[in-house]
DNA sequence: CGTTATATTCGATTAAATCGAACCACAAAA
DNA sequence: TTTTGTGGTTCGATTTAATCGAATATAACG
């Protein structure tokens, strides 16, 4: 028969196209791995990998078989899983993924208190671009991921907790420190900088501001942080997130903010999940404390 | 780690909900059996059944793990059955149910053939009414099933080979044995005799006619070979396919035919499978086989 | 109050998975 | 051409896991 080991020694050889180190992820011998292989192959009567001593390849027909290991790996991880929905809510290892424009301004004012509230989370932190932690959602690495719509989440449940708008960021010379609303029209488009491509939040912007996309909006700047410090620096604008404005203006009188005066929201923050995963209920619980964490900090701010 | 056999064990109490014969089915001691669903269980964090030395019983996240369970055994013998696809067609086993109006008409005429074409093929015919059937496709009992259409198949994959109307049976002193064509209206509703409920031909038959259901039509009959010698009998009269006329009238002077005369055709005949059953292609070899050899007998009859 | 039926425990046994060393095949280097 | 190194495979030994059967526990039944 075969066995789930079996299959899973295969992804490991799939995944990295080298026997020995697939058998060191997988904490066996090469030849443990070898015979585990060969053996699966042969119940099957596929040969999935085509080897010699100096590559490995995929056969056509392995694709099939590797795609439907997946499917079945992905089903067992879960169902080791189904434990946890009847555990204290919110403990054991969860991993989460989280874009880097909501990550730095969104765990500070969580963290302490989920530390606080359920002490047994062991949160395992993985932050990435929108659809790199699609995919990793959907290839079950990671368990859940914090992403901002509108975005084509291919299938995956979304649990939305947070809607915000974008302020617009300009040096404090450029603009009287009574305005406190600004129009799309009046952006000065060849001054506005935003983050590099990939970054969801530029879409949102662009969005927002009813932008055509545009290479000259365009800067190989990868974090708000660094962005900010351009504009202090007077080589721009640009616009940024409601939640990142304390910490981005903290302190800096060079900078002067104006709400983007568009139809709102301008982006919105949701959990997204695969359907089949098990712990739906402590993301809905992860919802309330992030929800409630934002209002309280935004609304004063 | 949980393993596939551990699945299998589970699912195998689940189903008998008596470990002694559970372990039978599975080939092992009732105490490797007790041991690995304890251990299951145990890494799961979840009791699956509630057990005294009286009786089994499910609990209600046992459901839960056991619907997942089924899942993966489902994707898992699928996984199994991949091989076959490059294998020799229609060799090896295959587990097909046909339901009974149509299996002893379509066998006689398939079998030989298939015997000669493909001698590897292991055919395993179950018989059965559609929905059970359906139920037996979808829980992987089988891997095909031979159904009549229009029928809710929820999900199912349908390769429709053939379609035919049905025929109007009556004791030769009744109508004129020139007589091709009858219309629905013509016909004596309190003497037309129908078989059981359950036999999907029943309801196709009332369909043609557009008559409502009536528990007048219905007799406890299971069998079109009974029912025809009620009508040889004079006690009544029936609609009966196509491809069962030649067997049925086949040497009985007593009975005369009509064809049915009311929108065609009155049933299909189609093969149902997973989606994602590996052997779709046998499948299609199949219904070349099966519609060539109806096509020829029955232009003949 | 034994008897029966049934799940479980536990030590012994059997089967399977795993390992490490030797092996082989191949390519690049000497 | 020989040498060397890399990497998958084979094979016997060993460790680990699965399985069994006998004994045990428990509850229903007569």
């Amino acid at each position: 028969m075969i066995t789930f080991k079996q299959i899973q020694y295969a992804l490991a050889v799939a995944k990295t196209l080298h026997f020995k180190h697939a058998a060191d992820a997988c904490f066996i011998s090469p030849s443990t791995l070898s015979m585990a292989i060969a053996d699966m192959e042969e119940q099957l009567g596929i040969k999935v990998f085509e080897r010699n001593n100096k590559q490995v390849i995929v056969t056509p027909l392995g694709q099939m078989v590797l795609a439907k290991a997946r499917d079945i790996k992905l089903q067992m991880d879960d169902f080791s899983k189904l434990g946890h929905v009847q555990a204290a809510p919110l403990s054991g290892p969860i991993a989460l993924g989280i874009i880097p424009t909501v990550s730095p301004y969104l765990l500070p004012l969580v963290l302490p208190k989920l530390k606080l509230s359920y002490p047994n989370l062991r949160l395992r932190i993985t932050e990435g671009q929108s659809s790199a932690l699609i995919d990793q959602v959907q290839q079950g690495e990671i368990d859940m991921a914090i992403l901002a719509l509108p975005f084509e989440v291919g299938g995956l449940l979304s649990f939305k907790f947070w809607q915000e708008d974008f302020y617009y960021i300009t040096h404090a010379d450029n603009m009287s420190a009574d305005k406190r609303e600004i129009d799309a029209a009046e952006l000065v488009q060849s001054e506005l900088m935003l983050l590099e491509d990939g970054h969801c939040l530029k879409d949102h912007a662009m969005a927002a501001c009813k932008l055509a996309s545009n290479a000259q909006y365009t800067m190989k700047v990868s974090s708000l942080s660094t962005l900010i410090q351009l504009v202090a620096g007077n080589m721009g604008s640009t616009l940024v997130p409601h939640m990142a404005l304390g910490q981005l203006l903290n302190s800096n009188p060079l900078l002067a903010k104006a709400h983007l005066n568009q139809p709102s929201p301008h982006r919105e923050i949701a959990f997204i999940a695969r359907p089949n995963y098990s712990g739906v209920a402590n993301i809905e619980r992860l919802v309330e404390v992030f929800s409630s964490a934002l209002k309280r900090t935004m609304s004063t701010a």
